[in-house]
DNA sequence: TTGTACGCGTTATCAA
DNA sequence: TTGATAACGCGTACAA
């Protein structure tokens, strides 16, 4: 791809360079006329301005960084369709990588992104001891990064973060209103913020509502539906299903429906269900899945401002901004009435 | 984010610039010693090359763009991980737009990437009639383009498609072979290349299996949960509800399995289900959903390396690539053993 | 209102 | 083995 450079139509036209540039950039006086010549003869050569010589000037590479733990679950894609609703309309680009949840590939993703010279970071984090000690240097060097999601609430910097504790509270909350006793909890890798949050949003409604601590439980399943599956197997071969079952997301829950189906106990009927970061396939599942709705694009909108406010405008005193969810209340959790 | 530049390394050794850059690209002399000395200094500077006067002397951005309908379901997303993996691994960025099934934003998004002056582009296109002429026009003025996906097997340029008419006639004998005898298709918008393409799959199974005309019917539903969910709702209002249903995709079928439920008609009793494009919830679903996996981060790395050929050795001859699927047969499409 | 010339950070050519 | 210097394409003081 050869590409028309200003002096090819400066050339053709008998112009310097400097007025093709002004042509261009509307803060400059010059002539209606020879502007309108300039754009209708560049238009016919199919002129673009090389972005790339202009970066080089400007001293700014247009990009931002956004690294995530996966996409191939709606969440993260929500979160990036928010950051470049934001970012791709101020003429920004977004590079988008995956850790895998592996803390060495964060690592190198940060590390290619910053050789990329990006303008910031969107970082959600693994929460990874030692990657939030080298996320901490990058920015004491001066790179803008907003965190999103696992990030302890304890960090300084800037973060936008759900409030996993209240909203797992509520849904606890709801199981109990609806006259579950025995109340088990799935939950996720105990070293991650998010298991530590919604555990303990579990707790306080145990706590609040006075359950005997022999009525729950919290399990370490992991995230995916194979862990909420083999899980739930386990605790129906040592016959210890509760009444009711809060799992960390709704692929755990997913998971723990198919095994409580393939033993025929009947949901809810038999044991209540409720999942968590709402994904599309909730409401499809049978039965129907109670779920939380975190407001993902907004999320990672709202991100996106932040960073910017923090690279356009040297913005940079620490900020956290937490969003509330919606439990979306559907059969998987609603008790039957027994008799009328 | 003030950069430390090849100068400052220079002038803190003593040393022209040139050999410093000397030590960062191998290919040139340079005593052993000195460049060691440059490059223990340049670290401790946290000096790094700038990528952008790089690209504005190499002539290239090493920026590739793709544009996809969506990433929300997980077959684009697995796509875009094959072809970053392609990609990032010989130092291109990646950089990904959504069309949102809208034509306008498809060549929006186009010009939006070749205003970044990207090396090359793959398009998992609508096609739409008006930007497929548009992408061979950009083909024309040496843009190199690698599409994937919904793009009719006529057109002539480099694509990497799915072999839609074969796995739909396979999924459909299938059915056949398990002894259903009426059996819909539930398919997408007519003007799709994928809806024709596996369309004209299932039709050739009625035609080889000899179905009489009366059994078979095509009824243009939609993508999306909502479209199959409200396509059967219809069919079962007006009691025209066949043995089996062939849907285009699994968000279909999964919306068609909950107006099933609803009406408490049993899968695979009464109906049965096949999905394609395997999603994630297949095996997960109630009863677990027949479907057809594509084989989305192969198909991505393909299209990924198919381009870096055209880019960086000219190669310009268009060329087609065609993956195989996997039909994974589950509960939703077994037919019971009535009476033994 | 327009043109000249410098510089952004790098690579590559030439001379030393 | 090194250093000086001309590009790459553009924006922008400064001069005209």
């Amino acid at each position: 791809m050869k590409h028309v450079t200003i002096k090819d139509v400066a050339r053709k036209l008998g112009v310097s360079i400097s007025s093709v540039s002004r042509a261009f950039n509307d803060k400059y006086d010059i002539k209606p006329e020879t502007k309108a010549r300039i754009l209708s003869v560049a238009d016919e050569l199919g002129y673009r301005p090389n972005p790339i010589a202009k970066k080089l000037i400007k001293q700014q590479s247009l990009n931002i960084g956004i690294i995530v733990p996966e996409f191939i679950n709606d969440f993260y894609a929500r979160v990036i369709i928010g950051v470049q609703q934001v970012l791709i309309a101020k003429g920004y680009q977004v590079l988008i990588m995956q850790s895998d949840e592996n803390p060495d590939l964060e690592r190198n993703n940060t590390k290619t992104l910053l050789d990329n010279f990006v303008d910031g970071l969107i970082v959600c984090p693994i929460n990874e001891h030692d990657n939030i000690l080298y996320f901490k240097k990058q920015i004491s060097q001066g790179v803008p990064i907003v965190f999103l999601g696992r990030i302890s609430a304890g960090f300084i910097g800037s973060k936008i973060i759900f409030d996993d504790y209240k909203w797992s509270l509520f849904a606890t909350e709801h199981l109990i209103n609806q006259g579950y006793q025995t109340i088990y909890h799935l939950s996720g890798d105990p070293q991650f913020s998010v298991s530590k949050k919604r555990k303990a949003g579990f707790l306080k409604a145990m706590e609040k509502h006075k359950i005997p601590e022999s009525n729950y439980k919290i399990i370490a399943a992991g995230l995916t539906a194979e862990a909420g599956e083999l899980a739930t197997t386990q605790l129906i071969q040592k016959e210890d299903v509760p009444e009711a079952l809060f799992c960390i997301n709704d692929p755990v829950a997913l998971g723990a429906m198919k095994a409580l189906r393939t033993y025929h106990i009947n949901i809810p009927q038999d044991i209540a269900i409720v999942g968590c970061t709402e994904t599309p396939m909730a409401p499809l599942a049978y039965p129907p899945l109670t779920s939380i709705t975190q407001p993902a694009v907004e999320m990672g909108a709202s991100a996106a401002e932040l960073l910017l406010r923090q690279i356009e405008h040297g913005f940079n005193t620490p900020q956290t901004i937490t969003f509330d969810g919606l439990l979306n209340i559907r059969e998987s959790s609603t008790r039957p009435i027994v008799n009328s």
